[in-house]
DNA sequence: CTTGACCTTAGAGTTTACTCTAGGGTTTAT
DNA sequence: ATAAACCCTAGAGTAAACTCTAAGGTCAAG
């Protein structure tokens, strides 16, 4: 099929297919007389494993390597897929924990100001962005 | 104060202040004689101000924003600060369940793993992405 | 046989927040 | 007086993952 057709059934877009192909996630054949892209039911195949390391989290560096894997399964194994899986999920809690404590910062900053239409003389955000609450301020005390 | 000073006082590197300066959020004095940045303690306040806006998950777009209501109180409500901070904070709870869920697939690959140094030949991880459990793929049933 | 839909390439642009470099002036301490 | 340490500007580079553009070739329908 073409690459419209992919990008229909895959859900995907021609471009990104394009620059998939140019990070050789996804390298399809070329047709001989008219150098379009020639993509076969594999190719759809692999669109979607693409689609779902996405979905699941993974950079494409990541699921270069689990294509990697999967392409060859054979010189592959277990203890690889999971290194990867079990990496990307230590580094998304890291992220989940930085965020949320960002959140709770927000959380107090938003609790505590009234929200009205006063003026910001007196508000509790600005007041308490200028010198107080938020952690990572070590600066402050000398 | 010269840049250098303020660097060290506010933890930012001279580099990225006066990349603020670019961005407008910190804009010092210049020296007549020899163009050489000079900051005040207010500067140095503002520069900590910043530092925390970005501790609690703001971007510098936002920072401007709440620059501009510390400026000038007076002109700016309260309203317009928890706007900003509620707003961010419902974009991080957003990032937040995302991640979240990812992390849940992530999860389930690994727990059903076994990560030996067997062939990823029967690798789960790998046939759950060639087919199945991730979210977000609704062409394949087509 | 023409029009519109589709395909090609190379390369630039987007976003955010820096980070660094080159090439050159200034200050401070010895 | 000289060398280290510091400062300046303009602009390029980094990261990730696209997204879009220009200029042009090809294909399918009527």
């Amino acid at each position: 099929m073409k690459i419209g057709e992919l990008a229909k059934r895959s859900g995907l877009t021609a471009h990104t297919l394009r620059f998939y192909e140019k990070k050789q996630l996804l390298v399809p054949q070329k047709s001989t007389t008219n150098q379009y892209r020639e993509y076969s039911v594999d190719d759809l195949a692999t669109a979607k494993f693409i689609k779902r390391c996405k979905a699941s989290g993974f950079s494409l560096e990541d699921t270069a390597a689990l294509l990697q894997i999967k392409e060859a399964k054979d010189e592959h194994t277990c203890a690889e897929a999971k290194a990867i899986t079990v990496a990307k999920q230590a580094a998304l809690e890291a992220k989940i924990t930085e965020l949320q404590q960002m959140v709770t910062t927000l959380e107090e900053l938003a609790t505590r100001c009234c929200g009205g239409a006063e003026s910001a003389e007196f508000c509790s955000i600005i007041a308490d962005l200028e010198a107080r609450i938020v952690e990572g301020d070590h600066e402050s005390h000398h």
